[in-house]
DNA sequence: CGGGCAGCCATTGATAGTAT
DNA sequence: ATACTATCAATGGCTGCCCG
C-alpha cells in the first residue's frame, strides 16, 4: 500500500533544487496528488467493505432452521398456500398431500413462533423478499451440514465398518453402490448385501433391483442388520444415524460420544453454561439451543437420515433424485412414518422410538417441554390424523 | 494467550434457463 | 447456437467461545 508513495519519494529531486525546480516538477507533483487521492479512495473502500460485510439479515439467520426442522425441499410459499387455501374454507376434504403441507406449515410456526403473525403484518411484496431470505439462510444451512457431513461420514465408515479401502474424506466417487461399505450400508433392508446376485443386480440397475425411497436402507437399522420378517424391527435405532444426527444438531465432535446407551452429558453442561450468561446471543452453543429444539422430532430425524444417505452416495451435488431414488419421497416416508401410524400401538412404538432419541441425543436429565407448545391461531388440521387415528382404535378393540 | 472447535457468511464456480 | 442471467451448492475465511 505504501510502496507507490515510496517510490515516488524516492524519485522526487535533492531538497537544495526544490526551489528553482518547483515548476517543472509539477506533473510529479500532479502525480503525487493522484496517488495520494486514490490512496484514499482505495482506504475509503476499505472501510466501506468493512462496514459492508457481515451484514447479517435477522430473516437469513432465522431460515437456517428451516431445512433441519420443517422442509427438506418444499418451497416455504407451499405451506403458506395450504394454511390460506384452509383459512379460506376450512370445511372440506383435504388430500394426503394437503394434510403433509399443512403440518409442515404448522411445525414450521412451532419453529418460527413469530412468523405466522409477522407474515400477516406484510404486504406481498414484502413477504416475498421475507420468504427469499429464509430460504437463503436455509439452504444454506443445509450446504453447511452436506460439508461437514461428507467428512464425517467418510470417517465413521473407515472406523464402524472397517472396509478393505478406505473411503476418503473429501472425495465422494468412490462411494455409492460401487464401494462395498457404503453399498452395504445403502443396500434395502428385504436384500442381502452379502449375496452377489443382490450386489450385481443393484450395481447394473437391473428392473428386479431397483433401490427406491420405498425402502428403508440398512445403515438405518440398529447394527445395521434388518429382520426381515419385522422390518420395524431396530429401524431408526443405529449409530450411524445416531451419530449424523448429534454431528448437525449438537456438534460434531459430540458425535463421537454415541456409545452405548450412555447419554450425553455436555449437552445439559452446555445449556448450564448457556443459562449462566446473560445475554444469549453472543454465546455459541449448538443447533440444537440455537434453534431452541428441546426434544427430537420426526423430521429433524428425517433430515439427518437424508443427510446421511447423501453422505453414503457418490453423487457430488444436492439433487433430489438420485437414480431410482427420490430424497424428497423418502424423507415423506420418514415424516409419515412417525406423524401418521396406522393405529394406537405402532403410534406407541413410534412415542417410544422418539423419547429414546430424545434421551440418545440429549441425556437422561434433559427437561424437554421447559416451553409450552406454541398456540396456533390457524386451522389446526393435524385433527385429520388425530381422528384417523382414534378410527383406527374403535376398529381394533371391535 | 494461543490453539482448536463451531457456526456463520461472502465469495466463487458451476449449471440450468432464457433471450437474442 | 451463443451470450447473458439467475440460482445454487461448495469453499474458504472470519469470529467468538472454550480450555489448557
Amino acid at each position: 500500500m505504501s510502496m507507490p508513495e515510496s517510490n515516488c519519494a524516492g524519485n522526487l529531486p535533492a531538497p537544495t533544487t526544490v526551489v528553482s525546480l518547483c515548476v517543472s516538477t509539477s506533473p510529479q507533483a500532479r502525480a503525487k496528488r493522484k496517488i495520494a487521492a486514490l490512496v484514499e479512495e482505495v482506504e475509503n473502500l476499505k472501510q466501506e467493505k468493512a462496514i459492508k460485510q457481515r451484514k447479517t439479515t435477522y430473516y437469513v439467520s432465522q431460515g437456517r432452521a428451516l431445512r433441519r426442522m420443517v422442509v427438506l425441499y418444499c418451497p416455504l410459499e407451499d405451506l403458506v398456500a395450504e394454511n390460506d387455501r384452509r383459512c379460506k374454507d376450512s370445511d372440506g376434504d383435504h388430500t394426503i398431500e394437503q394434510n403433509c403441507l399443512q403440518r409442515g406449515y404448522i411445525e414450521l410456526s412451532k419453529t418460527l413462533p413469530w412468523f405466522h403473525e409477522k407474515l400477516a403484518s406484510l404486504d406481498f411484496e414484502e413477504s416475498e423478499d421475507m420468504l427469499k431470505q429464509l430460504k437463503r439462510g436455509a439452504d444454506s444451512a443445509r450446504g453447511d451440514d452436506t460439508g461437514t457431513l461428507k467428512e464425517l461420514v467418510a470417517s465413521w465408515v473407515n472406523i464402524e465398518c472397517r472396509p478393505p479401502s478406505f473411503l476418503r474424506a473429501d472425495d465422494k466417487h468412490h462411494r455409492g453402490f460401487v464401494n462395498d461399505a457404503c453399498g452395504k450400508l445403502l443396500c434395502p433392508a428385504e436384500w442381502c448385501w452379502e449375496d452377489p446376485v443382490v450386489r450385481a443386480g443393484i450395481r447394473d440397475r437391473t428392473t428386479a433391483f431397483i433401490v427406491s425411497e420405498n425402502s428403508w436402507p440398512m445403515f438405518m437399522y440398529e447394527n445395521y442388520e434388518a429382520d426381515a420378517k419385522n422390518l420395524e424391527r431396530g429401524l431408526f435405532k443405529s449409530k450411524l444415524l445416531v451419530m449424523g444426527f448429534k454431528a448437525i444438531f449438537t456438534s460434531p465432535s459430540s458425535a463421537n460420544e454415541v456409545d452405548g446407551d450412555g447419554d450425553g452429558i455436555d449437552i445439559i453442561e452446555n445449556h448450564r453454561r448457556a443459562r449462566r450468561r446473560s445475554d444469549h446471543a453472543k454465546v455459541k452453543t449448538c443447533v440444537a439451543s440455537i434453534i431452541g429444539m428441546r426434544k427430537v422430532t420426526p423430521r429433524a430425524i428425517a433430515y439427518a437420515a437424508c443427510q446421511i444417505r447423501f453422505a453414503l452416495s457418490n453423487i457430488t451435488s444436492w439433487r433430489t433424485v438420485d437414480g431410482d431414488f427420490d430424497y424428497q419421497l423418502f424423507w415423506n416416508n420418514i415424516v409419515d412414518f412417525f406423524e401418521d401410524p396406522p393405529g394406537p400401538a405402532a403410534l406407541a412404538r413410534v412415542n417410544k422410538l422418539l423419547e429414546w432419541w430424545t434421551r440418545k441425543v440429549f441425556g437422561r436429565n434433559h427437561r424437554q417441554d421447559l416451553t409450552p407448545d406454541v398456540i396456533l391461531h390457524i386451522s389446526v388440521n393435524s385433527l385429520a390424523s388425530q381422528r384417523q387415528q382414534m378410527e383406527d382404535a374403535a376398529f381394533d378393540s371391535n
